[in-house]
DNA sequence: GCTTGCAGCCTTTTT
DNA sequence: GGCTGCAAGC
């Protein structure tokens, strides 16, 4: 087996496994065979003894790339895995800070915030500061805050340029304290805190630095600004001695620009890292000819790429096919059709995968699908450890074990009711301000009624902390699930049924924990898996004191509670759980990527929509909307469908829609249309236009830019002009009436001109010409 | 303290 | 069109 490590990699495969100890680059376009070679690599360095397990940091952006990075690995080499720091970038940073919480300044037991508990957080402190949420509005400080960490700045780095970010920094810094108060972390600062660990304390970092001499980045154009420089410091770029990066990604597949992804990291790692090895994954083993000639062809009217070209071997294949639907639903309709005759071909309907770009479509699709009676997962919906109730579990779980979550104790404080109302929470608040301490240690203050109600939650809470303080995990969990009397008011409601069942499902999640991290196993786990060097060796820091190396595993750092309360914010729970059932794949192409499909159908490519509207406004973002695409294509195996149609319901709106400029980048032989020359008389006044005929978009004024016409009943309204009609004026330019408002004699217009933007004009003063086609 | 109704929101997503 | 969050009313 092991000698076969290397077997059937091809020369380029081979030749990045085997490269030397040096930083290096792998480009490894769409089906190439990426995760393959990061996994042969990291068996490649320990079976020929260049490194061992523990010398070894393999990092993915998520848990369900490091999954299959673990198995694979597993099955090629016969070592313990766990143990083994390869993970993501949060999980990794975690198991840092769980180590070195002291010289990280975190108590011991400290929390992660999800997206949505960082969200709440800023609201209530907000709220509490009493400032003004419409000037500072919750989530604009949340975007603020967690964008100034991902470039590493802390509130007292950040210069104003105005007094609305003077304030915003002021919030900033009140929100750090708010956390720090309470003991918990959001995202972003798992890794900021991990970097600055680092970067502060010198023999900490060397450490670090000795011990991974061999680093691995799996989708690297997807790093972040703070993310890039956390590896730098990790491999000691600046200092002697460091480790070798082996970054692997695809510049052609970023996708993330907008959460903050800098794909320039790539050729920032290329020059820092003096890399010398930039190596090609061009080959790929996953689509037909037909389907790859697309995806370069699009993919090459992006300026700005490294440059690559996949190739197959596997012949030309099947064309695309296109279909022009008249509206959305008989797009809907078309989908079923063409997968019932997939299925009567032979294809399960798992591998049919129906792709979208926003979340919005694919409710006209899933209505189509369940008339037709045809079995789907949708993918993207709430995740196990979002719903409601579990997050209450959750929220007794954590008062247990951080009684200052104060997020955690405002949630279950008067759930279910026991007569705490927002009177006495607001005499709480005060007394906590005032003493500058957690509600929870500020209880013991409150007089009267209150006093004793609130007396009893958390007489409650050290009770059950007391009862379970020798139980295992899932018998801990079940405890709370009772104890708390969650279960019992689910009981009571009518619709409770699935959140029982939700609830009782927490007790096997735990037990599954258990089992999987080794918590209560009958050997020590503080000895770590047995396969594995021991990876709990001592450090001693600049104060003299010892503490563990970071690659012990999580039971000899953590309780199995925090441990399990850790797991539930940084892994979602992507229990989709319908597995087994053989149903049609519903997704956006966002979550689409890492996937692969016999057949998939690109749906909604529309101009406003895919490329998106709001594409238009941001710089490159047409190329990130065509990488995008690219992603789509590149899913498929064997069929690819792309359709579009006239006309969409969307946010209320029937939108008309222009079909996507990308058809104009696709290679004409590749491509088959299948929809009969439709006529589409969109509005009177206007040339009706074949769908796929290119001539007027091409030779058109800009008719790319005359799109999404809301239809109004424009009959009778301002003049008589029309929705949709092009009109010119003498400073915009030609532009097309995308609406009509107010009633005759105080019409307004909103025209889109193109390069001169969109205009609101008053009908009865604006000089308008009508604009002949 | 709970239910009801209305205004405002709406790109993509993981951790 | 449909969801969320907040305020008014019972």
């Amino acid at each position: 087996m092991q000698t076969d490590l290397l077997h059937n990699l091809n020369e380029e495969q081979l030749a990045a496994v085997t490269l030397p100890s040096q930083s290096a680059l792998i480009l490894a376009g769409a089906g190439s065979g990426k995760t393959r070679v990061l996994t042969t690599r990291i068996a490649w360095l320990i079976q020929t003894g260049q490194v061992s397990p523990a010398g070894i940091m393999a990092v993915t952006f998520t848990n369900k790339a490091a999954k299959e990075m673990l198995t694979r690995l597993s099955s090629m080499l016969p070592i313990n895995t766990r143990g083994m720091w390869i993970g993501t970038f949060h999980g990794l940073c975690n198991r840092l800070l769980r180590t070195h919480y002291k010289d990280a300044a975190l108590p011991q037991t400290f929390q992660i915030l999800d997206s949505q508990d960082q969200l709440s957080l800023i609201k209530r402190m907000l709220k509490a500061a009493n400032v003004d949420d419409e000037k500072y509005p919750a989530k604009a400080l949340m975007y603020f805050i967690n964008n100034a960490k991902e470039q590493g700045l802390r509130a007292n780095r950040l210069e104003p340029n105005d007094p609305i970010e003077r304030r915003m920094i002021e919030l900033y810094e009140l929100y750090e304290g708010q956390c720090q108060r309470e003991g918990v972390v959001d995202f972003a600062e798992l890794l900021l805190r991990s970097y600055e660990l680092l970067a502060r304390n010198g023999p900490l970092r060397h450490h670090y630095q000795m011990r991974f001499r061999h680093i691995l980045v799996d989708e690297f154009q997807d790093t972040n600004d703070l993310q890039y420089n956390l590896l730098k410091l990790l491999a000691g770029h600046d200092e002697e001695g460091g480790g070798a990066i082996f970054a692997v990604g695809d510049d052609d597949q970023s996708i993330y620009a907008f959460r903050g992804a800098n794909v320039g990291n790539m050729q920032a790692f290329e020059r820092e890292f003096r890399v010398k090895n930039l190596i090609k994954l061009e080959q790929n083993y996953r689509s037909f000819g037909h389907i790859l000639d697309s995806a370069n062809y699009l993919i090459a009217n992006n300026p700005k790429r490294l440059g690559k070209n996949l190739r197959t071997d596997a012949g030309q294949g099947e064309q695309v096919r296109v279909y022009e639907a008249s509206s959305d639903l008989e797009e809907a309709q078309w989908i079923i059709e063409e997968a019932k005759s997939l299925m009567g071909e032979g294809v399960p309907r798992s591998e049919i995968a129906v792709l979208y770009r926003s979340n919005a479509q694919s409710r006209v699709i899933e209505h189509a699908l369940f008339a037709a009676g045809i079995p789907y997962t949708v993918y993207g919906g709430l995740r196990y450890f979002q719903r409601a109730e579990v997050k209450h579990a959750i929220a007794y779980l954590q008062l247990m074990d951080n009684p200052h979550n104060d997020s955690a104790f405002l949630r279950v404080v008067n759930f279910p009711t026991r007569g705490i109302g927002a009177r006495s929470i607001e005499q709480l608040q005060m007394a906590a301000d005032s003493y500058g301490i957690s509600l929870y240690a500020a209880v013991p203050y409150m007089t009267g009624k209150a006093g004793s109600v609130l007396g009893s939650f958390v007489k409650l809470i050290e009770g059950a902390r007391f009862e379970t303080q020798q139980l295992p995990l899932p018998e801990l969990v079940r405890v709370v699930l009772e104890r708390s009397t969650l279960l019992d008011y689910y009981q009571k409601e009518k619709e409770g049924a699935e959140r029982i069942e939700n609830l009782e499902q927490m007790v096997n999640a735990a037990t599954q924990f258990v089992q999987e991290e080794g918590f209560g196993i009958a050997a020590p786990a503080h000895l770590g898996p047995p396969s594995l060097p021991q990876a709990g060796e001592a450090i001693v820091l600049d104060d003299g004191v010892e503490v563990l190396d970071g690659g012990a595993p999580l039971p000899s750092v953590m309780s199995p509670l925090s441990a399990f309360l850790t797991h539930a914010s940084l892994e979602a729970g992507d229990a989709q759980a319908q597995a087994g059932q053989d149903a049609m794949q519903l997704m956006t192409v966002h979550s689409a990527k890492g996937l692969e499909f016999d057949a998939v159908f690109i749906t909604g490519l529309e101009e406003g929509l895919f490329p998106h509207e709001s594409s238009a406004r941001e710089l490159d973002g047409v190329d990130e909307e065509r990488r995008l695409m690219y992603v789509a294509i590149t899913r498929a195996r064997r069929r690819l469908y792309m359709s579009f149609t006239q006309q969409r319901m969307l946010h209320g709106q029937t939108r008309f829609n222009m079909k996507s400029r990308f058809f104009d980048e696709l290679p004409e032989e590749s491509i088959k249309w299948l929809s009969p020359r439709v006529q589409t008389n969109w509005f009177a006044g206007r040339k009706s236009q074949t769908a796929w005929d290119d001539t007027e978009f091409r030779n058109g004024t800009d008719n790319r830019i005359a799109q999404q016409i809301t239809q109004k009943s424009a009959a009778g309204n301002g003049a008589g002009w029309r929705v949709g009609e092009t009109v010119a004026h003498a400073k915009f330019g030609e532009g097309v009436i995308v609406n009509i408002e107010g009633g005759a004699g105080a019409a307004r217009a909103q025209i889109n001109f193109g390069a001169a933007g969109m205009k609101v004009l008053d009908l009865s003063v604006a000089k308008l010409e009508r604009v002949g086609r």
